[in-house]
RNA sequence: GGAGGGGUUCCCGAGUGGCCAAAGGGGGCAGACUGUAAAUCUGUUGUCUACGACUUCGAUGGUUCAAAUCCAUCUCCCUCCA
């Protein structure tokens, strides 16, 4: 089980394409996951994300935990019966609502303490308790605890707290319990500090595991600090092990890493972003709510297969969102993830015809001429 | 016919002598969103030859240094009573 196999590398830019095995089937990488954190990928039903290809998605740790509770989830048979969503999941630890939620929180060397943004009530979550609680849930990937730090901050408290996460790492390897059907993933944190990156990398894939994340990028720099450090973390990462960019990204950032040698990527961008009525295109970023597309009766995208582009108007879209129906949401969505699952199927054509960095600059190209 | 209430900027609606181009909503226009406190948030919304000027608060006329705000007439709307 977790078995990462590499079936192709792009002889131009080392870019992979692998297969991950999981106990719900196999992940083909590079793979984007679409977010689900409160066991639902917001306005899309389970077979519909099955239909336009999501292979695996993402939800977490701590929303769950505090509602409904880890406990009802186990109850009903886990996470994937839960939420009848049959192929692999990833949880996430939780880290991330470490920098989301800062304000609700103080972290200590045991742990972090919450105070819950639903109701005030006080939690405390240690790494042993991330673990357990993802036991629960019953993910195929499941993440350590980890603190995503912010940007900007400075290199001591960045330092520590990158050596905090690799503290919580050894914990979280000791804590987990179900080894043979739960995939526990590492993060490299280390902010935009080149050294302490390096550092971090080192540390953490010197444990054992079946994956390694990088984690504390996209929350704020500029894009060219977290290419760079994609850069840098390259010759340190494990050739064999899948590599995953925590919360990246929007679609130029998932081809420059891909670029760079990322295997998975998980992004809220494409769901987020649809439900205020910004959609990917070929030709770039649409806000549909824009006055030029009221008597706009053209497809949304013309080289997009997705439900919403085939059947309906850019006019139609704009209307549902000027009235506020569920739909429009629902048609966005829809087309932004099939967007980004497109846009990872043209990646692994690129680099099966060893031309990733060609495609590339097509790419940068075709969204910029817009 | 009698009594009362009211007509404010695209809409609703505050404002009752100067601090009012006029609160607040809505609508419109635009922007943001990257391991989801997000069907959310931000900016903007009379005109112009634009750090100043001009036009606006049902209409007209008047009082005043100064009026959306006071007075008169007209007009339209609403409620109650006959």
């Amino acid at each position: 089980m977790f078995e990462y196999k590499i079936t192709h590398e792009c002889k131009q830019s080392g870019a992979r394409i692998g297969e991950f095995t999981t106990p719900h089937g196999v992940i083909e990488t590079p793979v984007f996951m679409p977010v689900g954190t409160q066991a639902t990928v917001k306005a899309m039903a389970p077979e519909e994300l099955e239909n336009i290809g999501a292979q695996i998605i993402l939800s977490n740790t701590y929303h769950l935990y505090l509602r409904p509770g880890h406990g009802l989830v186990e109850r009903s048979g886990g996470l994937h019966r839960f939420m009848n969503w049959h192929k692999p999941i990833l949880t996430d630890s939780g880290g991330f609502q470490v920098f989301s939620l800062s304000k609700f929180r103080k972290i200590k060397e045991e742990g972090v303490e919450f105070q819950s943004h639903i109701d005030g009530s006080r939690h405390f979550l240690s790494p042993e308790d991330a673990i357990k609680v993802q036991n629960a849930l019953g993910a195929d990937i499941i993440m350590a605890f980890d603190e995503c730090a912010p940007w900007p901050a400075d290199y001591d408290y960045v330092k520590e707290s990158m050596q905090r996460t690799l503290r919580w790492l050894v914990r979280c390897k000791m804590a987990h319990k179900n080894t043979e059907r739960q995939a526990l993933f590492g993060i490299i944190q280390g902010g935009t500090y080149d050294d302490l990156r390096v550092e971090s990398a080192q540390h953490t894939t010197a444990i054992d595991l079946p994956g390694y994340a990088i984690g504390g990028l996209s929350v704020g720099e500029p894009k060219e600090d977290m290419y760079r450090t994609l850069d840098i973390l390259r010759p340190h990462l494990v050739k064999e092990k899948p590599r995953y960019l925590m919360g990246v990204g929007s679609p130029d950032c998932i081809v420059e890493g891909v670029a760079r040698g990322v295997d998975m990527f998980d992004c809220v961008l494409p769901t987020r972003t649809a439900r205020t009525g910004t959609l990917f295109t070929s030709k770039g970023k649409v806000n549909i709510l824009n006055a030029k597309y009221v008597d706009d009766l053209d497809p949304l995208d013309k080289d997009c297969d997705c439900y919403y582009c085939k059947n309906y108007s850019r006019a139609y879209l704009r209307h549902l969102f000027k009235t506020k129906e569920i739909l429009g949401a629902r048609l966005a969505t829809w087309h932004n993830l099939r967007y980004l699952i497109n846009l990872t199927e043209r990646i692994k054509e690129a680099i099966r015809a060893d031309r990733m960095l060609d495609f590339r600059e097509e790419f940068i190209n075709s969204v910029e001429n817009s």
